[in-house]
DNA sequence: GTGATTGCAAATTTTTTGCAAGATA
DNA sequence: TATCTTGCAAAAAATTTGCAATCAC
């Protein structure tokens, strides 16, 4: 089963942030705690998240402004979703996606030999005029339906 | 270098409208041609596209709506961005894409192989509850810059 | 203290909706 | 003609922005 990846701790955040030269204020702390939680989130998941856990709210303006700073920077990453909502993806490290397009939601997959084929088909591959930076696979499914499920 | 694949021509468009119970309307006809000249484009892109060919204006709502529905029946395909806009693809083939995230186009690369290696690798991983429905490679660019290249 | 950061509210931008008017089969 | 479609305008949803107030260092 496709474990989630593990986010980095709340230290190392905060060592992250200083190292980039950005404040631990409480709102970024709010909002890596929930990612952490969440995994992938949207601006409002995100805030909803926090709302949740108590302890203080943050402005959707403000959650909306964090994230895109940190996808910018690359400690977040950054999904596109099908539902129209920009996804950050707590985690940056290379890793496909199992994407739900019922839930909109995404997993994460580990498969280091798919990623490396990929990669190693891809060399042979040159696309004239750019430059490759990344490569994305993931999965489109759909929970599979089943009798007696709670939804 | 590759190729676009080729959309399907007005007249396959409109067997597949007819098949769906569907009418051929002006606006359904000029969606598909824009559509088939731009390959990848959001409801903006292909409204200016139809403008500029001149022939009759669609208005955007009528656009998101052509386009989301026939991506709801499979004639379209949707794609999703980073700038936040859903783009549709004319073409439903199985195929890889090139994403250029500096001026968020998509571009159509066909590797059979690659493709396929995916895919058998694929069978041998299950996603508990799960149903795979599609998979989606994507190579995130940017255009490699050059010397006194006009924008 | 001081510059970075947030809140708030308002502006943009993208997508959706309701219903009368118009077009297609 | 009967129904499916579109236009229009307005609503909803998602994201961005400006600036004063606030906070981290």
């Amino acid at each position: 089963m496709p474990a989630q990846l593990k986010a980095p701790s709340v230290d190392e955040f905060r060592t992250m942030l200083k190292r980039r030269g950005l404040k631990a204020t409480r709102q970024r702390i709010a909002v890596h705690e929930a990612m952490s939680a969440l995994g992938h989130a949207s601006a409002d998941m995100v805030c909803m998240e926090i709302e949740r856990r108590g302890g203080g709210s943050v402005t959707v303006a403000s959650v909306y402004n964090i994230l895109s700073q940190l996808a910018d920077i690359k400690i977040y990453g950054r999904r596109m979703s099908a539902n129209n909502k920009m996804y950050f993806d707590v985690n940056t490290a290379r890793h496909l996606h199992l994407y739900d397009r019922e839930n909109n939601s995404f997993r994460d997959v580990t498969d280091e030999d798919l990623t490396d084929l990929v990669m190693s088909k891809l060399k042979r591959r040159k696309f004239k005029g750019y430059t490759i930076e990344d490569i994305d696979i993931q999965f489109i499914c759909r929970p599979t339906k089943r009798k007696g499920a709670t939804s």
